[in-house]
DNA sequence: GCATGTGAATAGATTCACAGCG
DNA sequence: CGCTGTGAATCTATTCACATGC
């Protein structure tokens, strides 16, 4: 569905554990059952228990986290706080990743004020905008900046992501300079087509895509007299 | 990737074109490719030219193309104006639905705002919040109403697509009350699990699952001396 | 006994490579 | 000749079913 991670040489002194894309997609989710676990204090969940929580399939729950390396007790289940570390740890959550937003509209404030962002392993190091009217402004508590200080700004601070919220038309350009100020992770919201080098990761989040996608289901329903059903954005 | 739409009956009159999911999740980039081809008096493209436009690669765009029925020429390539004409009407976006928000947060008001919508295909229909401070307040020219309110507004207006901007905590409740007022497709932006009905489709964007996502291949990439890069939200 | 971990079976998506047609 | 349309090959992901080990 997306290109897959490629490595560069596939011999190497030890087993590179290669984690499916897909079970990669479905590790955040399973975090976020297990701190909801934790927090009410369970301490053992079975794949069946963690399946219907994530609303996906047991036995595609053992084989994700049997990727991870054998972290349950057969005939008991996984330890709900060794899992979390485990993923934790996987995911890269242990260390905390800086991030900019880039356009500061509405979706950049929503973006910025997003509680669970400094949660775990996120933290906002920058917010820019190209227009001065917004240059200075607070959001966040953060003062806005020139989207021109980005070099200066990444050159103190580096920044691991970077958010694209501006309009389709500038986004392209916008990621020319997050990856020319060293951003290696870009998540684009722009609608709009980008390409970056193959070392940088890119990933898009785009509401018309997804309003459409379930436009085409409402009317397959529609048409026949039945039902579909659909998840997504893994 | 996602559940698969399911037919109930699979012997039909007619033959029941199938759509792959991941190809129906493409449709909409070609649309917007498409568009910007129109927009620039642009007749006639070529499965190559679209694919680079897109991102993607040739052989599937033909293919994908090739579901729809045959509207290409051998050796000449496809026709921009028949494609989104087929295009639009295989996705739903000759008829207009009718979308209601719930939640109008930072990212709510920012959904609200958001252009494209009118565009083709969606219009807002209803804003609603469980906050009596924001009942009444004006956002996009429209009027916030209390969520109390949903079912009289859909029993006028039938609203086809929910979007479901509130806290995870309400989410599920959320959805409960939009399936009840007749709400067959529901797109999820709070970070929580949700269940529906079969019937209904439900699609999820959930920023810090995408965040985390990155996390895992920047972490990767910093380990190994190597390259990753990675596509996303089919 | 019971739930994990995993080979084997199945399903789905992508890519290749070329026949077929304008 | 050039580009579509598509079978066949490949790769990836999901699901099944059961041996394994606590």
């Amino acid at each position: 569905m997306a290109d897959a991670p490629r490595s560069g040489d596939e011999e190497r002194t030890a087993v590179v554990r290669r984690i499916p894309e897909a079970t990669v997609a479905r590790l955040p989710l399973y975090l976020r059952s297990l701190f909801e676990l934790a927090a009410a204090d369970v301490t053992t969940v079975s794949s069946e228990r963690l399946a219907d929580l994530c609303g996906v399939n047991a036995a595609k729950v053992r084989k994700d986290l049997s990727h991870l390396g054998s972290y349950g007790t057969r005939g008991v289940g996984y330890d709900v706080g060794v899992l979390l570390s485990q993923i934790s740890r996987e995911l890269g959550l242990t260390q905390d990743w800086a991030i900019a937003i880039v356009g500061l509209g509405n979706l950049g404030h929503a973006l910025a004020n997003y509680r669970g962002f400094g949660a775990r392993g996120f933290r906002i190091v920058g917010l820019f905008d190209a227009d001065p009217a917004r240059v200075g402004e607070l959001v966040a508590g953060i003062r806005v900046r020139h989207v021109d200080d980005l070099p200066h700004v990444a050159a103190e601070t580096p920044i691991a992501i970077g958010i694209i919220a501006v309009p389709a038309a500038v986004a392209q350009q916008v990621a020319d300079r997050l990856v020319e100020a060293g951003v290696v992770s870009i998540l684009n919201f722009a609608p709009a087509i980008i390409t970056v080098p193959e070392r940088v990761s890119l990933r898009k989040v785009d509401l018309s895509i997804e309003l459409q996608i379930l436009s085409f289901y409402s009317q397959r329903r529609a048409a026949k007299g039945d039902a579909t059903a659909t998840e997504a954005t893994a």
